[in-house]
DNA sequence: CGTTCTTACGCCTTGCGTAATTATC
DNA sequence: GATAATTACGCAAGGCGTAAGAACG
């Protein structure tokens, strides 16, 4: 038994009549005669009383029309949900920090639209720690963060680069002259910082927080953009990773003596299964950036 | 998209091995990893991750996992349904009626085993009257019946033979020097009939109504041989068809002067698929009494 | 005589098996 | 080197189309 004799069997009885079936469905008239001359041999029942004009359904074809139907129907069912899938698997939901949408993704998307020019990588931007939380219960197929250290076993992780934290404040301000600065130093400063989802204010704050410190942050934004202005008109100074801000005659960058280097991470769920469209994009990632750190 | 496919498909993923499922399946396993890349081509996706140790699905390949086995159980239904019809159809119950149990049906059954070794003949006794209705509810495929003249349309049917209806009385009964009789004589005598859902009943009363007549019926019954033990012992006399009862020391045979033959025939749902098997008896009825009378 | 299904036959595709190749541990 | 999947290739079966045949009105 084949689905096609079902098919060819079903539009014969649409018709009653292997003729026109035969035109309707693009092949030879022999060719469906031969069809219900197999699934009546297989089945060892008569299908069709042949009568001069067309045929008609026996009691036994009745019951095989019914069945096919059923059968038929499942297998469309089966073919758009496969269509379904495919095109689900060629888009990749990627979390990423607003920070590094600009320092890594760039990059990362060039890539990946040349290696696979129908797969599609849609950005949501997060903060790393809502990232997380999003790849875990699967929202997200892959995410960028940036981290320091321990990550829990339920991710797998590529490595992407690493990052110094830098101190930006106005061109105009007194700090500007220095090439590095305390942490100690920053407290008491009018600070602008990241969203507090993002793994840089967080990090901070335990900073601050171990060292008894109490920052003096006057607001929270994740639009770099804002940042820039307040930091440019001098009203706070910021965080933020190399390159963010170019320094230059409104921004001075200075090193912070007390923080060491961030490692930024492509991660995903070690738990689900990942698409195709994810496991290029890791695999382009510990390509690009030369740093394997999981087997696929 | 095949079956086979599917089904290659599916047991591989029982073994997560391209091998075993090959022995299992009794095919070379070049031919499961072709079938494999066929469906991964229809698709677009691909359905194992290929590892050293044997396979894992894909995500992608899990759906199709999903899908394959409710379609194989399916295809499964479909072909265990087929081989219920297949038997089914080889069954032809007939309804006969008692008197023509032994003057037709032997006979019947006889060529139409002979014809056909593989169907079943199953015989259901009834009167007449209950053949036509189970002929009708489709409880019986066919049914032999006796039948004076109409037949309504929901009835197709082929004739079968014609009988005389005889009265048979006991040897020791005065009757018995006479060759024939009137209605009118009989409707005082001690009479036993056939059951009163058999024709040959229902038209003898028919008769007897229609001439104000009140016949003397002492039993009904659907047993020949009683009642022929009841005209032998001269208890009652009986009508019959010829045949039914040899005359001879015990038993006289007299023609009734005022009744015609009676037509039997072999009928069969006018508005309902008769299987094939059926098909085949009134095939072989219409050869073998040559009176065709609807076309199949 | 036309309509329609069936049979016959040739071609080409497809499925399958054997054997060689590749890949991974 | 052992295990297991893929690739290459040749054969045989199956599907399909054309053309001829048969049944029925």
């Amino acid at each position: 038994m084949k689905l096609t004799q079902l098919q060819y069997f079903k539009t014969i009885c649409e018709y009653n009549n292997i003729t026109r079936a035969a035109g309707k469905l693009h092949v030879s008239q022999p060719s469906l005669s031969n069809a219900i001359k197999e699934l009546e041999e297989e089945f060892g029942i008569s299908l069709f009383y042949r009568l001069s004009k067309g045929l008609t359904l026996t009691k036994e074809g009745e019951v095989l029309l019914e069945e096919a139907t059923r059968l038929l129907e499942q297998a469309d069912l089966l073919v758009s949900r496969m269509n379904v899938i495919r095109r689900e698997s060629q888009i990749v939901k990627l979390g990423v920090p607003p920070m590094l949408a600009s320092l890594i993704f760039p990059k990362l998307l060039h890539s990946y639209r040349s290696s696979f020019p129908n797969a599609r990588l849609q950005m949501i931007e997060n903060g790393t720690l809502t990232n997380k939380t999003m790849v875990t219960d699967g929202t997200l197929d892959a995410a960028i963060i940036s981290c320091d250290g321990f990550l829990p076993a339920a991710f797998h992780y590529t490595d992407l680069l690493l990052f110094r934290i830098y101190f930006y404040v106005s061109g105009q301000n007194p700090l500007a002259s220095q090439t590095s600065v305390d942490m100690e130093e920053t407290a008491n400063l009018p600070l602008v910082l990241l969203a507090e989802d993002s793994f840089l204010t967080d990090y901070l704050m335990q900073y601050y927080k171990a060292h008894s410190l109490t920052p003096n942050v006057i607001i929270y934004t994740n639009q770099i953009a804002t940042i820039r202005q307040l930091v440019e008109n001098n009203t706070a100074m910021t965080f933020l990773f190399e390159n963010i801000l170019e320094p230059g005659e409104n921004i001075a960058r200075l090193a912070v003596r007390n923080l060491p280097a961030i490692q930024t991470k492509l991660i995903w769920n070690a738990n689900k299964k990942i698409s195709s469209a994810t496991q290029n994009l890791i695999r382009l990632s510990k390509i690009n950036y030369q740093q394997s750190s999981v087997p696929d």
